[in-house]
DNA sequence: ACTTGGCGTCTCACTGTGCGGGATGAGAGT
DNA sequence: ACTCTCATCCCGCACAGTGAGACGCCAAGT
């Protein structure tokens, strides 16, 4: 039982797209993945077709479908909603700043502004990282639901206490968790009702940004979080 | 009974998506768009919420979630890969082309590049145009579900038997039916298994386009259709 | 040519899930 | 204090969804 509230063809249905987000899959692939039986991952598999919320390829396997792309239009993206709060961030912490959004077991560098000269740390847009390392996977991990949590903790380099530390403050720091001579601080975008959105993060030389953050640095991403938490609503 | 291999649960949640697509609604509204009994909307919404697929805006109204736009993220965005094709074809016929995506009873500009001189139709990106006009309107919906299209056809300035002949012909021309003057010329964009990704379309003056399209330009049109299709598998 | 195995699709008896009317509580307005 | 509207929740019951197994197709192996 994963779910809060759970509806249990929509759990499945909702597995299914997962399943499919990041590679296509054959029917077989499917049931392997989503550990539906062929018959139900089937059915479910067409009735979501139907919807055009996923496709077949040309090979015959499963794929997201055009409706996703459709139901999300109207929304604004956050990445470029995010740019020029991570733009005034870098320039405010004279670090490269990041924004992150959760995709199952990873994220992913949605946006980011880049320290323009000297040492610096580099994430490309579109790259996509591991959830078991780094101060924006504790702020994108901090208030998520504990059955989530707790499938990811086991390979984590941090632990349940780092995510309550992170929900007392309202951020997260970590040095060489991700790379090697690496500091990074983050904090959790949220909306309304609490949901994580993404993180926004800081992150730079150890020598630079230090073991234990300024709280000038801390208030201005948390600053930068709060802004894009609003411009999202 | 609208889909060919319903699933009831999957049925409803759907319609709640497409019912927050637009616009944010509260339970109320979500239970006037979507017909759904009250404590059927809410306890589907509260299941999609789980799921990160709905999220409830700071005024406590329904509206897309993140994980949408999670769910879509390994797919190419179909409006970046049409550009280039529409390029091609607008330099190929010298009229402005246009990408149209479905989006309920609308259809969306998402690419477009515009002839660069003289009379031209301009139809901006982001532009959201009915499914009642215009040969881009017969194009998606001639392959589309029967149950889909009779809903639309009585407010539609075409008929059931124009979309025969757009499935005949694979290709649809209109006249003046958007807007006077205008003529435009169209193609669906189709995935591996017939689904309608989108539709290709080149629109200008009547006088230039004339009111029986020439096979040359019929044929660009189905070119830059099969390769943006080729393009998005 | 024949056999075998894997895959996708479909059927249908069965049962557990989802339904939704109505109760409840909160908050706003009078 | 009272009324009204809205969101939230409960739970008995009916039926929608389940999934094992049958089937057809196709490719690979003998």
């Amino acid at each position: 039982m994963g779910q809060p509230n759970p509806v249990g063809v929509l759990d499945k249905a909702v597995a299914i797209l997962h399943a499919v987000a990041d590679e296509p899959a054959t029917l077989a692939e499917l049931v392997v993945r989503t550990g539906l039986p062929r018959a139900t991952a089937h059915r479910l598999a067409v009735a979501l077709e139907g919807h055009r919320l996923v496709r077949r390829t040309p090979e015959g396997s499963w794929a997201p479908g055009p409706a996703l792309a459709e139901l999300n239009r109207g929304t604004p993206d956050l990445g470029e909603i995010a740019v020029r709060h991570l733009v005034a961030l870098r320039d405010a912490t004279g670090e490269s700043a990041q924004f992150y959004v959760r995709d199952g077991s990873s994220r992913v560098c949605v946006a980011a502004a880049e320290r323009t000269s000297g040492l610096r740390d580099t994430v490309p847009v579109g790259a996509r990282l591991p959830m078991t390392a780094g101060s924006a996977a504790h702020a994108l991990l901090a208030f998520t639901p504990a059955e989530e949590v707790t499938r990811l903790l086991p390979a984590a380099s941090f632990t349940a206490r780092t995510l309550l530390d992170v929900r007392r403050r309202g951020w997260a720091h970590s040095v060489a968790e991700r790379e090697p001579g690496v500091a990074s601080l983050s904090a959790p975008v949220r909306d309304a009702s609490g949901g994580v959105l993404g993180a926004v993060s800081i992150s730079g030389p150890v020598e630079r940004l230090g073991r234990r953050p300024g709280a000038e640095v801390v208030g201005a991403v948390l600053d930068a979080a709060a802004a894009i938490s609003r411009a999202g609503r």
